[in-house]
DNA sequence: ACTTACTTGCAACACTGTTGCATTTTTAGC
DNA sequence: GCTAAAAATGCAACAGTGTTGCAAGTAAGT
């Protein structure tokens, strides 16, 4: 589904930053920071930008993948709704390009950490991404 | 080993804000913010606090444990060093009470973590601390 | 006690994130 | 397409985090 057939979908009014954060999420590979969202969206006023980033996390329609040193990163949610939560992967970042990519982690580990008694659990590792470090 | 034997151990000057802030961190039971400490610390400039933490965390008498919405928490480290870390626990931020704690992983996730091509793995997870929901 | 190197406190700054409010835009009904 | 209500935007102001430069103060070896 494109960026404004998911706003319909969540029943979200259609503007320009919300289709543009959508996409840009949608188009990279990996994660965005709120830096580099803030200047590719450099049109709209900063404040607009954080509120939007807060409304499609609430909706589930994006999610902070990570956070460090008071940089934050953005995705785009799969399967994710208001209700649940499917991020059953973790967050590389890539001591290169400083990337945040998000990577499938084995049923194994899933299993494993699905016999924890918590809650949103995240995992984030630092290491060489995709791009960096072919296979 | 107490606070200044530590700053001994490592070649760091013995000074007061160092040896409040190890001690601070080693009466906590979990891992404390650093709006707590500045709080707890009222008495020293906050700027001191921050070299202080960097310093500390340089030299892995502590680490930043926990990070969420721009609060940082910091704990201290048992048995890393500037070369290696033993941080094979998860930081769990109590649902109840906001605070973080420590939290010892089974063998079997050390050896599933230890399989992925990463460094500094990091797991955290959201729930109820041992304080809050005692088993 | 002296000296040097390290540490502290202060001022200033940049960045992140939030709130209130007036203005503009979206959307639904006609 | 026009209108009205609701929602979103832009702007100004603010609080918190974290950093840097520099002068003054302190720790530790001799």
């Amino acid at each position: 589904m494109n960026s404004e057939g998911t706003l319909r979908h969540f029943n979200l009014r259609k503007t320009k930053i919300r289709i543009a954060v959508l996409d840009a999420l949608a188009q990279s590979a990996g994660a965005l920071s709120y830096a580099v969202l803030q200047e590719r969206l450099s049109e709209f006023d900063r404040t607009t930008l954080y509120r939007t980033l807060l409304t499609l996390s609430d909706y589930g329609l994006i999610h902070k993948a990570y956070e460090e040193n008071g940089e934050s990163y953005y995705a785009r949610c799969f399967g994710c709704s208001d209700q649940a939560h499917n991020h059953e992967h973790l967050h590389l970042k890539c001591s290169s390009c400083g990337g945040v990519e998000c990577i499938e982690i084995s049923e194994q580990l899933k299993r494993n950490l699905a016999q924890l008694p918590f809650q949103e659990i995240n995992i984030s590792a630092k290491g060489s991404c995709s791009t960096c470090a072919p296979v």
